[in-house]
DNA sequence: GATCGATACTAAGGAAGTCTTAGTATCGCG
DNA sequence: CGCGATACTAAGACTTCCTTAGTATCGATC
């Protein structure tokens, strides 16, 4: 029940090897004090933290912020590995696709 | 100012030829006392709303909810293409990605 | 086995946000 | 002009999140 955004934390956190919530939290820049409920909280799904917040994880895991919004597994694959191309490979990709 | 949620929800609108804010929200099941003021409200960027809200009104457009966080322009592009094709297309899309 | 530190989690109230109400401004049209 | 439709804003009601305080579990160390 933790919701998609939970989820995507919890993926993201293991591929980037963060040892704790609260090491993502403090490597995003959060304050110390009360941090690991929060990061509990966004974990299991108890709140919602808004967009600005999510940037800030996002950008600790080097992923682009929609992923942590996107339900299905097959996009939000495409969407990590979009991320981590270069300029010329994303314009190979989009070409491809505008041929399916 | 209109942060990026309020972009994509004015793209996705004029997209899918609806003609007002209001006929957005009320095809997305929103009750229509103070509607007006609400749906400007996110696109003006003034509130947020929060993912399951964002999922009715993705829904509307059929357009992947995450599409509406996405700040990328080439990444709103392929998401907004990945939406519109069958899963044999999907997969082949996949493929070519892991060949990059 | 007892103790300690680290981690994850929860309850409850204070803080900060959204939603509703009410109203303004603009535009096109009869 | 007068009217309806649209987009927008201000302010309080209301809902949600963030902070404080505390519990429970797990390994490691003594």
């Amino acid at each position: 029940m933790g919701g998609i955004i939970g989820k995507r934390l919890k993926q993201a956190q293991k591929r980037a090897g963060i040892s704790s919530q609260m090491k993502f939290g403090l490597t995003a820049g959060f304050v110390e004090s009360g941090l690991s409920a929060r990061m509990s909280q966004y974990f299991t799904g108890k709140h919602q933290p808004d967009l600005q917040i999510i940037k800030l994880l996002a950008a600790v895991v080097k992923t682009p912020a929609c992923y942590f919004y996107c339900e299905d597994d097959q996009l939000a694959d495409l969407i990590l590995k979009f991320g981590s191309l270069d300029q010329a490979q994303k314009k190979q990709l989009l070409a491809f696709l505008a041929k399916l």
